[in-house]
Formats: structure tokens, sequence, C-alpha cells
RNA sequence: GGCUCGUUGGUCAAGCGGUUAAGACACCGGCCUCUCACGCCGGUAACACCAGUUCGAUUCUGGUACGAGUCACCA
């Protein structure tokens, strides 16, 4: 086994990538890759009662459109592969029965009812060594599972003194063995804990650092006693501070779905872009040294990593900067690339007399996410019903009054155009407004109020008129006259 | 409840014994402008608390408070 510094990212197939998930997988792979080393996607599907179909790929196709690459796993394979748990069951049967022969575990036939009158009325509580010192054997086990027992194999703590280690963030973790319960390693269904597995196979592969989140802290010495059972060697451990969401009344919680879209696809289905949510979240609970650089390439961050930049406090999700994140990466957007996403959308909902192109251009630098769009051009795509104080503005010194006049004006001068492009309907507006000695502003705020019908719109008078092209434009501006008589 | 970890503005965060305590998002103001946005300029706002160590603590130690995690035949 090589001393290259391998880690791993050992996701759960539950049918979609949740965001911390991700994160994690983000620095497990940064970890690696900032030091030459070696990435390994290992799947844990050993709860049999929460598999979902096609949730494999949902994970490969996350880490495809996020740029985390892996050297060995599922699919590309590699030297200490199967890398699916469920392949790998006759593995964790043996070790199960070294520990055993070893006396660091033993045989429990606890029933489950037994096992759940034993918790308060918190859940909280459990085994209580009942099979500890029964010394079952493996014959035992066999005849007390045909009779149709449960049979689990369980992990023997120590009863006195305390383990600890060397976290790579939080420091040195300490933990009474009186803390430790025996815990599940095989269970009745033949299927290992993750608890276990996880173990065998970060030994059998390889694995120099585990990467995970800090909700592992408390009970990986657990898992140094695992280790020293075997008399291996124990990983690095790199615990990472939870990803926190905030709910309605400002309460704190570990991030999950009742604090809105939090998984991968959720984002990218509203328009989120992969480069963009791998920038923001690989900031939250990590920061860079001697740079105040906010905007990361996959290589930059390659680069840059280093887990001294690592934060030990928990980091709120704020979506708000992550739309920030967005609509600077869109904003960045080549135009061709920008169209193929944001015409889509509008061609669906808008009807054909509108200049859609035109539209998208305007929006480029106004959206967030790509699925704003819709909201942003409500006003494009019905008339919305619009209340005449839209038409008081202070600066401009208009209201309902002076608009309709300017709108009768200009109704035959728009009539008359025949370029109907932006340039010439600035051109004639302005115009009226000097033969009138008006303020440009107020005359395009009466036709902006008048197309546009709402008070915020993604473009002037004459860009808007533009979007809507000459009919559209000259109807709502009929109309606007006809609201103001 | 036991145990573990954490605590710099509303949020993300820099700081690693002596600083006017960075920067970003959000928010507010100004400029630009055919509105909004973009862009540019500026502003409000923070070291949880109490002891101790020290010439000096945001930085080190202890305690308190608060928050979170964990205590599964889930991972």
């Amino acid at each position: 086994m090589s001393n290259k510094v391998t880690t791993r990212f050992a996701p759960s197939p539950t049918g979609f990538m949740h965001i911390g998930n991700l994160r994690t997988a983000l620095y497990s792979y940064l970890l690696a890759k900032s030091q030459g080393g070696n990435f390994i996607l290992r799947i844990e599907d050993t709860d049999q009662e929460r598999l979902v179909e096609g949730a494999v790929d949902v994970i490969l196709d996350t880490l495809k459109a996020t740029g985390i690459s892996y050297d060995e796993g599922p699919l590309v394979g590699g030297e200490h592969g199967p890398y699916i748990q469920s392949e790998r069951l006759p593995i964790y049967r043996e070790y199960a029965e070294k520990l055993i022969d070893g006396g660091h575990a033993y045989y429990c036939f606890c029933s489950k009812e037994r096992l759940d009158s034993l918790k308060d009325e918190n859940g909280i509580g459990g085994y209580d060594g009942h099979c500890r010192e029964m010394n079952y054997t493996s014959e035992d086990a066999a005849r007390h599972k045909a009779e149709g027992g449960h049979v689990v194999i369980r992990q023997k703590m120590p009863e006195e003194g305390k383990t600890s280690y060397v976290d790579m963030v939080y420091g040195e973790v300490e933990i009474d063995h009186s803390e430790l319960r025996d815990q599940v390693l095989i269970k009745d269904d033949g299927y290992p804990t993750y608890n276990f597995c996880h173990i065998i196979d970060d030994y059998l592969m390889g694995v120099t650092h585990v990467v995970r989140g800090n909700e592992y802290l408390t009970s990986t010495p657990k898992y140094c006693l695992l280790y020293d059972a075997f008399n291996w060697e124990r990983p690095t451990y790199v615990h990472l501070p939870l990803l926190m969401g905030k709910d309605e009344e400002g309460k704190v919680s570990k991030l999950s779905k009742r604090h809105g879209a939090v998984s991968f696809q959720d984002l990218v289905n509203d328009g989120f872009l992969p480069e963009a949510i791998v920038n923001y979240i690989a900031l939250l609970g990590w920061c860079p040294k001697d740079t105040n650089q906010e905007f990361f390439t996959m290589d930059e961050l390659k680069e840059n990593f280093s887990i001294d930049g690592l934060s030990k406090s928990p980091a709120v999700f704020d979506y708000e900067k992550l739309k920030w994140f967005n609509s600077e990466y869109i904003k960045k957007l080549p135009d061709d690339i920008y169209e193929a996403k944001a015409l889509p959308i509008l061609d669906e909902i808008c009807e054909a007399h509108i200049n859609t192109k035109k539209l998208a251009a305007l929006l480029h630098t106004r959206i967030s996410y790509f699925n704003e769009i819709r909201e942003m051009s409500a006003f494009v795509t019905s008339r919305l019903p619009m209340s005449l104080e839209l038409y008081t503005n202070k600066k401009n010194k208009t209201n309902p009054e002076n608009c309709k006049e300017v709108l009768e004006d200009c109704l035959p001068l728009l009539e008359a155009v025949d370029e109907w492009d932006n340039d010439t309907l600035f051109a004639v507006l302005k115009d009226y407004a000097a033969s009138k000695e008006k303020k440009a502003g107020a005359v395009m705020w009466a036709v902006r109020i008048a197309v546009g019908r709402q008070s915020v719109t993604p473009g002037g008078a004459t860009e808007l008129m533009e979007v809507f092209g000459k009919n559209e434009s000259i109807e709502r501006i009929k109309l606007a006259i006809q609201e103001l008589s």
C-alpha cells in the first residue's frame, strides 16, 4: 500500500444529493487532490430498507456535473474493488468472525422488542449488555437463527478507561468508555452496519484521511477501538463543521428538507450553475489562506485548499449569497451559452410575437437563477392588472393626467414608426420630449408604465417596446389611454 | 438528561498576545441612467459573559450562558 494521501467519499444511495454531502465530497476530493493524492468513491448501500432505484446514478451524475472525479469507484473500477458495499458482504463477515475469535465481538440474541423496551420515554438508551458474556458460538447463532430468532454481532466495548484521538480540525477528542454502547456490527439480515463496514473498507482501500461530517466526532473512538482490535493503524481524521439551515423562526439546525431546496438537483433545476454551487459551498466552512479571493475554479480550489483553512463552527447555508454567486456566474456566461439556457424558458412562456432574444438580453444582468426568468417575465406573458398610481413619479414630475397627454401625443408618432427597434423608438420619444420641452424621463416613464404595467421592469420604455413588437406595444398604449380616461 | 464540539456584525468569514478588528452577501445612501438591474463610490453593524495568566487579551486557561451534534439492527 502506498503512502499517497487517499481519501474517499462514501455516500448512501438515498436518491438525492444533499448539499451538505456534496460539500463533504468536495473537501474530501480537494484534500486528496491538493496533495496529488487518490480519491475513491464508495457506495454505502447496506441499509436494505432504504434502497432507492436509480440512486447511484444521481450520485454519479452529481459528481460529474460538479467536476469531482474519482480515481477508483463504480464504473471505473480500481485495485480495491468492488466499491459497492452490498457486493462485499463476505469480506465483512470474515472480519467480524475474526473479532469474535479475538474476543472483541460476540453474538447477541436479543430481540428487537426487548431492545425497544429498554429505551426511555425520549427513545434514548438501548442495549444493556444482556448477551455479553454468553459466548454464543457460530453454531449457537445458526441454530437460534433457524428457530426464527434474532442474531446480530456486537462489538465488545472496554468497561473502563477512555479512548482519544487527534482530529485535524478539532484537535484531541477524548471519550470515556462508559459512554460507549456495544454497537451492532452485523445486523440480523446479515448486512454490516456503517459502524463496521466503513472501517474494513477504509483499511482495505488504503484510505489515509477520513473526511466526514462532525456528527461522527463522538462515535469515532468506537471506530478507533476497532482499528486497535485488528491492530491496524488508525487513519487521520478530518471532521467537518456541519451545514445548518435557518427556519422561519430563525432557529438553526442541521440543513434538511424543511429548509427548502437542499439537494443539488433541486438547485440545478431552479437554474443554479454547478460551478456557482461548488464555489459557494467550498467557502462554507473553509477559507483560503493569504487571499481574499472568492471566485474559484475547481483547479484553483485544488491549488488553494488546505486543512488549516477549515472552520470549526457550523455554517448557515445562505440562499441569498448563493444567489449572488450564481448571478455573477450567469453574468460571466458567454451570450450563446446564456441564451441556450434562457431562450427555451422564454419560448415556453412567451407568445410568438415577443422578441425573446431581446428579452433574454435584458434579463442577463438581472436574474440570479434561470427560473427567475419566469417570474420576471410575468408582465410580458399577460397584461397585468395595475393601479394608476404607478404613473405618479416624483422625480420626473409625472402623474396620471400628464401621462395620459403624453401617451395620446405619442400614439400617432409610434404608429408611424417602421423601424421598430430601440434606437429608433428612443429617438422618436426623445424628439417628442424636446418639442414639448418635457424631460425625457417624464415621457419615458409614461410609456414604460403603459407598456410594462408594473413599477419595476427589466429595461426602459423603448427596450420594452422592442421586446413586445409594434402591435402589442400600440395595443398596450391604447389600453392605457383608455384606462386613464 | 449524559457526553462531545462550538461561540467575531443578520449571514459567510480574516485574525493565530499589542490592529483604526479585514473582506464578501444582505441592508441603507449617492453617482450613472428612458425605470429596475449592472457598474462605481460611500455608510450602518461584531469579538456571548465572568474570572485568571500577562505590561497588555478577540487571541492563552478555567467556569457560566447559549447553540449544535450524538446517545439506532440509519448512515
